[in-house]
DNA sequence: CATCAAAAAATTTGATCATATTGTGGTGGC
DNA sequence: GCCACCACAATATGATCAAATTTTTTGATG
C-alpha cells in the first residue's frame, strides 16, 4: 500500500492532524458516504481518539467544504445538488487548466516520468476493478500534477473542491462501473513532456468535464 | 459559573462560532497585521472566550488561509508574496466575473437598491477618510453582491480569497490614502440594473483588477 | 378498548472547562 | 559553541453541563 500516504504512524505528527487525515480520506474516497451523519464520539472510538483532536479536524473539514454543519449541531457529508455539480464545473474548468499551463513551465522530466508511473497503477486498478485503489490513485494523480505548479493558494482552492465532489466519485464507480471510466491523463502528460502547455491545459479541461460529466448524470438520477 | 448572564444575553450561538467571527474580523480587517503572531493564550484573553472556543477558531481560519500554521506550532497572519498576489489577482478574475453574471440573473430591482445604499456609505466612509468603515463597507458591498449569485460553493471560494488578501487592503490604504481609492461600483450596479450581465461582469473584473494591482504595489515595495 | 397525539422522561450527543501532559525555544553552565 | 535544563505555550484528556433527539407515558377521543 504504497498509496496511503496519509495514515503514516508518527508520533511527529499531533492527534489532530492524524485524526484530520483520516477523516479527510475517509470522506473524499467516499467511505463515508454523502448524507451520511458524522458525530464526534462516533469517530473517537471509530478512529481511537480523543474528545478534541476530532472536534478539531470536524472544524476544519466543515471550514473546507467537505463536512456540512446543519443548523442544529450536527453534522453530514453533504450531498451535491445538480446546481453544486454545475458550480463545481466552472470552479474546476476555471483553475485546474491553469495549474497545468504552470505545471508545464516548472515540470522536470522526472516529474512527468513519476506522473507517468501513478498512471500506469492507475490504469491497473481499474482493470482489476479495485475502486478504492482507483479512486486514491486519481486523487494521487491530479494532486501530484498540481503541485508541480507551486501556486500554493490555486492548489488549495482546487483540493477543496476535490473535497467536495469526491465523495460521489464512489458513487459514479458504482453506477458506471470502472471499466467504463476514461481520462486524459496520457494526452495531457504528453503534451507536457513536449511542452505544449495549451495543450496540456485543454487535455486537463477535456478530463475534468468528461469527470464531471459522469458525476452530474449521477446526480441527476438520484 | 452562572455569572456571565450580564455578559453574555443571546447564547443561541455558540461560543466558538462567535470567536470565530470575531477573529474572522480581525484578520479580515487587518486589526492583524501580516506577520503578527496570533496565540491561543493570547486571544482567551484578548475575547474573554475560553480555549477549546478559541482552538477551533483558529483551526478554521487555518483551513480557510486566513491563518498559517507555521510547522513547529506557531500561528501567525500570512504574508503575502507577489507570487501569491499573482495567484489572487488569476482567482479573482475566475471566479466573481462569473457571480456576477449570476448575481445579475437572480438580482431584484430592491437587491440592487440596497447595494447602491451600501456604495453610498462606502463612498461616505472615503470621504471622512474612515479606513476601518470603507474596509467593512466595502466587503460587505461585495459579499452582497455575489450571494445574490445562488451559488454557494463559488461564494466560499471568493469569500477564502478576501480572507487571503483582506488583511493586506488596511496596508494598502495606510500607503495610499483612502482619497486615492477608486472602484467600479456604480459601473456594475448600472450595468445589472439595466440587465447587461456582460457590462457588469467586466466592470467588476475592472474593479479586481484595480484593487488588486495596488495590493501588488504595496507588496512588491515591502 | 384501541388509537393517536401531546407531554415528559430518558438517552444520546455536542459544547465547554479545568487540568494534566508534551513539545519548543530559550538560557545558563561547561 | 554545545548540551542539559527550565519556562512557557500548545496539545490532549476526561469530567461536567446543556441541548436535542428518541422513547415512553399519559390522556383524550372515537
Amino acid at each position: 500500500m504504497k498509496d496511503d500516504v496519509s495514515t503514516t504512524p508518527q508520533s511527529k505528527v499531533p492527534a489532530h492532524e492524524m485524526v484530520y487525515r483520516k477523516l479527510r480520506d475517509l470522506v473524499l474516497f467516499g467511505e463515508i458516504a454523502p448524507g451520511q451523519a458524522v458525530t464526534i464520539q462516533g469517530l473517537t472510538d471509530r478512529l481511537d481518539a480523543g474528545m478534541t483532536p476530532v472536534r478539531e479536524a470536524i472544524r476544519r473539514l466543515i471550514a473546507e467544504g467537505a463536512l456540512d454543519f446543519q443548523g442544529n449541531r450536527r453534522v453530514c457529508v453533504p450531498r451535491l445538488s445538480v446546481h453544486n455539480v454545475n458550480e463545481l464545473i466552472f470552479a474546476r474548468q476555471a483553475i485546474e487548466p491553469q495549474l497545468i499551463l504552470l505545471a508545464t513551465q516548472h515540470a522536470a522530466a522526472q516529474d512527468i516520468d513519476h506522473l507517468f508511473q501513478i498512471d500506469e497503477r492507475l490504469d491497473k486498478a481499474i482493470k482489476d476493478g479495485d475502486v478504492t485503489a482507483y479512486l486514491r490513485r486519481n486523487y494521487r494523480f491530479h494532486k501530484t500534477l498540481y503541485e508541480l505548479a507551486e501556486a500554493p493558494i490555486l492548489v488549495s482552492i482546487a483540493d477543496g473542491l476535490w473535497l467536495r465532489f469526491g465523495p460521489s466519485l464512489r458513487v459514479v464507480c458504482g453506477r458506471v462501473g470502472t471499466s467504463n471510466l476514461t481520462d486524459q491523463h496520457k494526452e495531457t502528460l504528453s503534451a507536457m513532456r513536449a511542452g505544449d502547455a495549451e495543450k496540456a491545459a485543454r487535455a486537463i479541461r477535456e478530463d475534468v468535464i468528461q469527470g464531471m460529466e459522469q458525476v452530474r448524470q449521477v446526480i441527476t438520477q438520484t
